[in-house]
RNA sequence: GACCCCAUCGUCUAGUUGGCCUAGGACACUGGCCUUUCACGCCGGCGACACGGGUUCGAAUCCCGUUGGGGUCGCCA
């Protein structure tokens, strides 16, 4: 399923009243010139009134928070110093965090931890807590995913006060329902000159960046379309043309903006891009459907992970060009594989479902996300979410990328599971795999495999455990006429294609595998058997695609990512 | 490559107003005790302030530089 396009998407019919309001007190914010209303650049370093008493007092944060100089090399007044407007009615703000997770694939331990920390900061403080769905790529998009964070990010004990399924003032919570909301807004921009039409095909932009990279360039748009006028656009935009909508970074100076954790940051705008607003397909880019929701939906704090530091300044900007108050900024570390990079499925399970199928209990997942990048401040490493939320702190983060440590989290689940009572243990065991729901499914596959109720345990023991061992079969893991290597690649391919389908049934999967057969020429029972291997670790299952599926989507996926490497790492 | 962020044991971290730090705790690893076994538990061991300059009576803590790691540079978020 696709999202429907905006044309005929929830438009303005959907939208509750106090959009209709925001945007009418936008335009009486914007002047007649269409300038913002904003502060005059040059001000005193900016805080919240909010994060006062709490300030991260760090010296070095303090230097550079105090550093008088922020705009000191910047030229003009009109493009100097775009640094956030004084916050004079901040204090007073009741505190409105969100998360906004991307349904384009499973739920990610990153959300999870974002959210942890939005959730611990918004009820430290007394405020909210909202789940936003920035559903608004039509290409990545996948029906199943949206349901499916949600519902982990309940499992982590991480409830919304405002979402798209509880509603709130707010809503709609899915952007692929605010769809007239960006583009008005969007609109609004190009009106004031602060954005424009962009007529270029992708072909050209790829071209541009190429040629730049290999001149050793910042690749950046070149301002095509930046010199259309308004009614050449008009007129081409009638034409049928497809087009884009760019904003206007200012030729010179830099963003400053304040990070609760980093202290100021500064960048200059020959890093920025003259940034895609809307998309050809009408759908907003994250950036403005980020900020045009953060304005509406009253969020006073962005709690998010460091990788969008980079991109601050273009929300900085846009802020400034629809004359709102920017919220504060607050990056969080980036959870990190064993490598230190940042943490990924290729290289570390990342979905919240593996944990919970292997086992992990969710108090163990949350207690464990909770330690990365934070502590309590003593020795205490076994909290529950009431402690983390009474004693919360941002002063307590460390900004070291915190490696995400299997042996860890699985000794901090053990801490959890001693705690259960028996009763509650027993409960844990039937909600986990020990249930009549489970239990059915597993039923048949196996009743025509045992003689006796006492062999159910040696036929199923792989649909009860986590990794499973490949040692005992390296002679049997190949393929006629392929390399391991391209085993391994070849595996890796199929694993992205299974992510791809919305869902998991068997049906899917084999179709999915017969047709990658079909493209790789491989034989059916030999990707099979190596399938089997891979997920099971034996020879001899059940029927393939079915076992799969009880086994689990994160698991197999596991086990075959596994397999991969096993592979790969024969002579 | 450019820009930005970061820097205490292999890993998560305490240390944040510089002295109480011959750097504390936890995971992992490891020796022992307990025990019919295994596990748990308990006691012990290994193990870090990246480097170089400053500032200071005194620096893991402040400043500068170097090095290292990470992130970003998409009509993805």
């Amino acid at each position: 399923m696709r999202l429907p396009h905006p044309d005929i998407a929830g438009g303005s019919a959907e939208l509750v009243d106090r959009h209709a309001a925001a945007i009418g007190a936008l335009d009486q914010t914007l002047g007649h010139d269409g300038r913002a209303a904003v502060a005059p650049p040059g001000l005193a370093v900016n805080h919240f009134p909010l994060q006062g008493a709490g300030e991260r007092s760090g010296a070095k944060n303090q230097r550079k928070q105090q550093s008088g100089r922020p705009c000191a090399h910047l030229p003009q007044a009109n493009t100097a110093c775009y640094k956030p407007s004084t916050m004079s009615s901040a204090a007073s703000r009741p505190v409105r965090v969100r998360v906004a997770p991307s349904p384009t694939g499973d739920p990610h331990v990153g959300t999870g931890y974002i959210a942890l920390f939005n959730y611990a900061f918004a009820h430290n403080m007394g405020g909210k807590f909202i789940l936003r769905i920035e559903d608004t790529d039509q290409a990545r998009y996948r029906a199943d995913s949206e349901a499916a964070i949600m519902q982990a990010l309940r499992w982590l004990g991480v409830e919304w006060d405002e979402g798209p399924d509880v509603g709130g003032d707010y809503g709609p919570y899915h952007q692929s329902k605010r769809t007239e909301i960006y583009r008005k807004h969007c609109n609004m921009l190009i009106e004031s000159g602060k954005a424009y039409r962009c007529f270029c095909s992708a072909e050209r932009l790829t071209e541009l960046r190429e040629t730049a990279r290999a001149e050793k360039r910042n690749p950046k748009y070149d301002g095509h379309c930046k010199s259309i006028d308004a009614a050449q656009a008009a007129k081409r935009v009638e034409g049928g043309e497809d087009f884009v909508v760019r904003m206007i970074v200012p030729q010179e100076g830099s963003v400053v903006f304040q990070d609760r954790l980093r202290g100021q940051v500064e960048i200059s705008v020959d890093q920025l891009d003259d940034q895609v607003l809307l998309k050809s397909d009408g759908f907003p880019t994250y950036h403005l459907a980020n900020v045009v929701d953060d304005h509406l939906m009253e969020i006073t704090h962005v709690i998010r992970a460091e990788e969008w530091v980079s991109s601050t300044p273009k929300h900085v900007l846009l802020y400034e060009a629809f004359g709102w108050q920017a919220p504060e900024w607050i990056h969080m570390p980036l959870l990190r594989n064993t490598d230190k990079s940042k943490i990924s499925k290729r290289k570390n399970p990342v979905s919240i479902n593996y944990y919970r199928d292997i086992g992990i209990l969710p108090d163990a997942l949350r207690n464990f996300l909770g330690i990365m990048g934070y502590s309590l401040g003593d020795d205490k490493e076994i909290f529950d979410l009431k402690e983390m939320v009474e004693t919360f702190n941002f002063e307590r983060v460390s900004l070291g990328g915190p490696v995400f440590d299997q042996d860890k989290l699985r000794w901090m689940n053990e801490q959890y599971i001693h705690k259960l009572s028996h009763e509650d243990l027993v409960d844990a065991l039937i909600e986990w795999r020990y249930g009549r729901e489970h239990l059915r499914k597993v039923a048949p596959l196996i009743r025509e495999r045992i003689k006796t109720l006492s062999d159910f345990a040696s036929a199923t023991e792989f649909m009860f455990s986590g990794d499973v061992e490949y040692t005992a079969f390296a002679d049997k893991l190949k393929i006629p006429e392929v390399s391991n290597k391209d085993l391994k690649k070849g595996l890796l391919e199929l694993l992205e294609d299974y992510d791809q389908l919305d869902g998991y049934s068997a049906e899917d999967l084999e179709a999915t595998s017969r047709a990658f057969c079909e493209k790789k020429g491989w034989k059916a029972k030999h990707l099979f058997m190596l399938l089997r291997v891979g997920s099971t670790g034996r020879m001899a299952s059940p029927p393939l695609f079915e076992t799969m599926t009880v086994v689990g989507k994160e698991i197999t996926r596991r086990r075959l990512r596994e397999l991969a490497d096993f592979i790969g790492k024969m002579k």
